[in-house]
RNA sequence: GGGGCUGUAGCUCAGUUGGAUAGAGCGACGGUUUCCUAAACCGUAGGUCGUGGGUUCGAGUCCCGCCAGCCCCGCCA
């Protein structure tokens, strides 16, 4: 619909012209006039467009709203390219101009999603002769980033999920996107593992990757215990940090150990999840830190308080009231996380080859960490380096809530593992189809239950997450992500299994043929659905919230649903069992392009 | 103390620049299967949109106050 919406919009800026001379208008008027006045109907009943202006004119103008209206609604009959697409307009309650388009144009765009792999969705366009800066395409999504020597856990998830579903809408609309996984792989704790390490296994030292660490996690937990008890041990791990950023080799092969280590763990799960991610750690930023603090010392923002460089932002106050410093270098000369993030922004926003040339960042993580990004994101705009047309942004999501509404947690009150998530997923799903297919005396092969409930499992979920409002808690529940009915996953993957049934019982949805019709009101209501695919994916390219493309998906199914159940395809007589055998493969496409840009794989059975 | 987010049906949540009678799903109650997977569909009940003001033709949506819950706030990330 984004191209019906686009021609009416210019018809309806003819018409508003007509009625209201450019020279006639107020200054009031005239901001009226210049809005976006047409917008989609907000109830199927009232058509697919609403003009609601003549309400807000009515007092401006001192006439009746519904003469305005029908004044608006007249012009626009008088326009050819309006009659084109639209029926008769109708005035509606206090003024309302209520427009429907008509069937031909309805069933022209259909021909056009048939032949179409996006489906009626527009590549963005990036020609740097258009621009006055050079401008670019490129966006960062930084996501996921997991601790190294740590495991990934609950708090992971909705990072990674929704970081990932934001990376192939984006990367569908046109834009090249750099999934940068910003994992923690520097900091004080590595003096610990590393002293650990070589007490535990001195031959890490010297051979690369001969070691195997199994529990990675016990490790972790080990080290930090000595850690906590040992006073000697603190020393050296102390000193062992020295050594690592100075770079002594036998400090490097521990921490790389470590860090291979770790990653393999996370390529498991990003496997299982299917996500791709360019790993570039906050270690990567550490030769541009003295550069930062240099930069900014020059650009007199640094203020010395208690031997920290600090820098103190306008209205951010600490506990006690006083104003709040983000500290850019400990008193000991280490730096902060502030620092690696500005020394990243920098970095990222620098062109190519001293950065990344990127005009857009973007930075999924929990919402708690939000006064943390608008300060860096201040300092960063204070040390201007953040050029014109560029933009930096924090995309926050709440945390993952149990049933109880408290933070989730194991029954022993620990932090749950991502694995296990997964694991109890997959493994509830397949007791689901288990008993199913006992009740239906199916047979279905190991494999089939393997696949199926794999990708249930996971496909719940994701959409369970993605489906939600990402800036409000979400309620974490094993029993309503994989319900059949309802918002869910299963829900949307069963409507695309219908559609593979027909096909299997005969139904071709290569439909090349040129005699279309339809006739049922089921039809109508499935083919103004097909036609919103545009509008969402550029909704949820503005705004960021996958929740929109979920919802959508799910309104498509249940349009759909109704269509199948009420409506005979396979049986019915020519023109209409081709026609609708063509609503089913459109529909079929939509659903699969939608999932696929929420990272959510789908089925021909289930 | 300062800041942020949230508050909508019994429960979980939608609600796009302010627009028509506030929407889904679950749960409850009732109905539908000689037919493409009933994992579906149809219907009924259920609301002072936390609260009090304000702005206006019109507010769940914008502004101000208050209440409740969660989160963040100096050398961890």
């Amino acid at each position: 619909m984004l191209k019906i919406s686009t021609q009416l919009e210019e018809v309806l800026n003819r018409a508003l012209t007509k009625v209201f001379p450019k020279e006639d208008r107020s200054p009031e008027t005239s901001s009226i006039l210049t809005r976006d006045n047409l917008v989609p109907a907000s109830k199927p009943e009232f058509g697919d467009f609403q003009i609601n202006c003549a309400l807000s004119l009515a007092k401006e103008i001192k006439q009746p709203p519904r003469h305005i209206a029908q004044q608006i609604a007249d012009q626009l009959q008088k326009d050819n390219d309006f009659l084109q697409i639209c029926n008769a307009p109708n005035i509606a309650g206090p003024g309302f101009i209520n427009l429907s388009i008509n069937s031909q144009t309805l069933i022209s765009e259909i021909y056009i999603r048939l032949k179409d792999k996006r489906l009626g969705v527009p590549l963005k366009k990036f020609s740097a002769a258009q621009e006055k800066v050079e401008q670019n395409n490129r966006v960062i999504i930084d996501f996921s980033s997991p601790n190294i020597a740590k495991e990934m856990h609950v708090g992971h998830l909705r990072s990674t999920i929704i970081g990932d579903s934001l990376a192939r809408v984006l990367e569908f609309c046109g834009y090249e996107v750099l999934r940068i996984n910003h994992v923690g792989d520097w900091g004080t704790q590595f003096g610990m593992l590393i002293t650990h390490l070589k007490e535990v296994v001195p031959e890490a030292l010297h051979k690369k990757d001969v070691v195997e660490i199994s529990d990675l996690v016990n490790f972790y937990r080990q080290a930090k215990k000595r850690f906590d008890e040992d006073e000697d041990f603190q020393k050296k791990s102390r000193s062992e940090v020295v050594n690592l950023q100075a770079g002594e080799e036998g400090s490097l092969t521990a921490w790389q150990l470590l860090c291979n280590q770790s990653r393999k763990e996370f390529q498991k799960i990003y496997d299982r999840l299917d996500i791709k991610l360019n790993e570039r750690g906050e270690s990567f930023y550490n030769k541009f830190l003295v550069d930062i603090v240099d930069d900014l010392k020059n650009k007199n923002l640094l203020i010395n308080d208690q031997g920290a460089k600090c820098i103190f932002l306008d209205g951010l106050l600490g506990k006690d009231g006083k104003p709040q410093p983000i500290i850019i270098q400990k008193s000991d000369g280490g730096f902060n996380y502030a620092t690696t993030d500005l020394a990243a922004i920098k970095y990222r926003l620098t062109k190519s080859p001293d950065g990344d040339g990127a005009f857009r960042l973007i930075y999924v993580t929990d919402a708690g960490q939000a006064s943390h990004f608008f300060g860096v994101f201040q300092i960063a705009k204070l040390a201007k380096w953040i050029p014109r047309n560029c933009q930096v942004e924090h995309v926050p999501f709440g945390l993952v809530q149990g049933e109880d509404g408290k933070k989730l947690k194991t029954r022993s009150g620990e932090t749950i593992r991502l694995v296990d998530l997964l694991d109890e997923a997959i493994q509830r799903a397949k007791k689901d189809l288990k008993d199913r297919l006992k009740t239906e005396s199916r047979f279905e092969n190991e494999s089939f239950i393997d696949k199926v409930s794999t990708t249930v499992g996971i496909s719940a979920i994701k959409y369970a997450d993605l489906s939600q409002n990402r800036v409000s808690n979400y309620q974490f529940s094993f029993d309503k992500m994989l319900s059949l009915q309802g918002n869910t996953a299963p829900y949307l993957l069963y409507a695309l299994v219908r559609i593979a049934g027909i096909s299997r019982k005969g139904g071709n949805l290569n439909v090349s043929s040129k005699n279309i019709q339809f006739n049922e009101p089921q039809e109508w209501a499935l083919i103004r659905k097909l036609l919103q695919l545009d509008c969402v994916i550029e909704e949820v390219e503005k705004e960021l919230l996958p929740n929109r493309l979920c919802g959508y998906l799910f309104e498509l199914s249940q349009t759909f649903n109704r269509f199948y159940d009420q409506i005979p395809i396979l049986k019915a007589s020519e023109p209409s069992r081709t026609s609708r055998l063509a609503l089913c493969a459109i529909t079929a496409d939509t659903l699969k392009l939608g999932m696929s840009l929420l990272g959510i794989p789908t089925l021909d059975r289930m």
